[in-house]
DNA sequence: ATACTTAATCGTAATATTGCGATTAATTAA
DNA sequence: TTAATTAATCGCAATATTACGATTAAGTAT
C-alpha cells in the first residue's frame, strides 16, 4: 500500500508526524542549517552546497515549504529562503511536547 | 530512484534525518505516546490501541527500536517495550540542538 | 505431547519518495 | 527583441515505505 492511513490517528500525531518526515531526510536537514546559519538568505548557493541537481533541490526545498518551516520571497530572478520563525517555533514546540512528557520515574523495564 | 545519497551528507545530518524519519509516522508517534503515559509498559495492548495490524504494528516497533528510541524485554510469551532513556534524551537534544541554533535576529525576509 | 497465545518474519501489493534530465516560466541584461 | 539566468515543474526510473494476511517461532498451559 504505502499509503499512511493518516484518517485513524489524532491531528496531533498527524501534526508532529508530517513535520518530523519532513524533517527526515539529510537534505533537508542540511538546508535547514544552511538557512540557520546564512544570515543573507542566498538559495541557488544551496546548488551549490549540496550534492544533489537542481531539480532536486527545488523539490525539498518545496517540501520544507509545504509545513512551513521555511518561505521563498522572489527577489528579481532568483529566490531568496529563509527560516519561517512561527513555524520554527511551534515545530520546536511541538517536538518538546512529545519529548518532554517523559518523565524517567515512568522507566520501567 | 528513492534511494538517499546518505555517504554525501554528514554523520550529523544522516543521523538527524534518520531519527526524524522513525517520528515520520503517526502510527510510531502513537506507539511513543503510549509508552510514555503508560507506566505499566503494556505492549501487545497497542494492537487493541491502534488500527492497524499486528504485523504493521511489529514493524513499527522494528523501526523504533532500530533507532534505539525504544527497547523489548521478553516476558513470557510477550514482550514489554519501553521508551529507552539514553536514546531519548539523545534524540531530544539533537533536535534542541537544530532548533535553538536559529535566533531570530537572523531573520531576513 | 498438544493446544493456545504472542510477536516476529515472509511474501506481496499499492503507493510514496528520491533523484535526474529536460522543459517551462519569468525576470534581467544586451 | 534576443539571449542569459534562475528556479519550478514534468516525466520518468529506481528504490523505499506502508499495510496486510499467512506463516513461523517460542513460550505457556492443559
Amino acid at each position: 500500500m504505502g499509503v499512511t492511513k493518516t484518517e485513524e490517528f489524532t491531528q496531533e500525531q498527524n501534526a508532529l508526524a508530517v513535520l518530523a518526515k519532513v524533517l527526515g531526510h539529510p537534505a533537508r536537514i542540511a538546508i535547514l542549517q544552511y538557512l540557520i546559519s546564512s544570515k543573507s538568505c542566498i538559495t541557488g548557493n544551496l546548488v551549490e552546497l549540496l550534492p544533489l541537481s537542481q531539480s532536486t533541490i527545488s523539490q525539498h526545498l518545496k517540501e520544507l515549504k509545504s509545513v512551513g518551516l521555511i518561505k521563498g520571497t522572489i527577489e528579481g530572478t532568483s529566490v531568496c529562503y529563509c527560516i519561517n520563525v512561527e513555524m520554527w517555533e511551534q515545530a520546536n514546540n511541538m517536538l518538546n511536547q512529545l519529548f518532554e512528557h517523559y518523565r524517567i520515574e515512568n522507566k520501567c523495564c
